[in-house]
DNA sequence: CTCTTTCTTGACTATTTCGGTCAACTTAGT
DNA sequence: ACTAAGTTGACCGAAATAGTCAAGAAAGAG
């Protein structure tokens, strides 16, 4: 049940756009630094999330990654489906021809609620969610010197 | 978010026999024919299941697998845990100590849910409920002549 | 127009994990 | 003894992962 390298560190990059984005593009420098990124395997997840249309690039001097819709509307499982591919923890669940005990089989009902079950966390939350979280965190870490 | 084909022949393998230990231990080389696998991978699928006290082999003649706790007992979690470690989808969700932004990490938060929600699902079910689940499913087969 | 900055694309490699096979050994019954 | 099981651990090939890099294309600045 393991997320590849790909999902979690897409997941982190998407997170620092939001954070730092104010109006113009982030530099895949800065984030690549920010977040202890190899700038190289940074240019491997942008391409599939351009592909999906979750983020926009501009090239050129004061380019960089820019999310293409509003926080809001940017689901988890829209990033792993396009970094990671479907969530099924097994083959049959997306093509029932895989296996040939096709339709007797109990076991495969059972990776298909665990996979339901992972797809209904990841569709209820948004990078919203995610910064929302992130700025509480921060608070928590302040004393609060304004009482 | 893949299952290793260890759990998914690993939880085959403990349905099968469930449904066909009459007493008497159930045969791997019978096991290995009904289920299509390669017997002798199924000897690395026996040795975790029984070091975690799921099931007990008997050696020589007439020897075999057979379930070490009533099928009520067998949560489908402990069959997984047994034959795919954690189900956490990072490592740092069972060692905070392998990411070093540990406590203020969002996505990590993210990563821990999703392994409760198909932690709830494993731990839900048992191998009776599948046995059930197989029963049910065989008698759906079958037009009900008896009415 | 040209130079620089930035992303883009695809080739390449190293490492690890997976899936599978096998042979030698141990144990238990007959 | 002999035979029929499971046990153990070595071994291998293929594939997926993780990561690096270099050549190129677009966009701005001057
Ligand atoms: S049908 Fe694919 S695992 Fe049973
Ligand atoms: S702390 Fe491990 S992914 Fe953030």
């Amino acid at each position: 049940m393991k997320l590849s390298t790909k999902g979690e560190y897409g997941t982190r990059l998407l997170l620092d756009v939001a954070l730092h984005s104010r109006g113009e593009p982030v530099q895949l420098r800065d984030i690549a630094r920010r977040e202890k990124l190899s700038l190289w395997y940074l240019e491997h997840l942008v391409a599939p999330l351009v592909a999906g249309g979750i983020v926009r690039t501009t090239r050129g001097p004061k380019g960089g990654v820019s999310l293409a819709r509003p926080l809001e509307e940017i689901k988890l499982s829209d990033i792993i489906q396009q970094l990671e591919g479907s969530t099924a923890p097994i083959a049959c669940i997306d093509d029932p021809k895989f296996c040939d005990r096709s339709g007797s089989c109990v076991t495969r009902d059972i990776w298909g609620e665990i996979q339901k079950a992972t797809d209904n966390v990841l569709e209820s939350l948004t990078l919203k969610d995610l910064v929302e979280r992130h700025k509480q965190k921060e608070e928590a870490k302040q004393p609060m010197y304004f009482i």
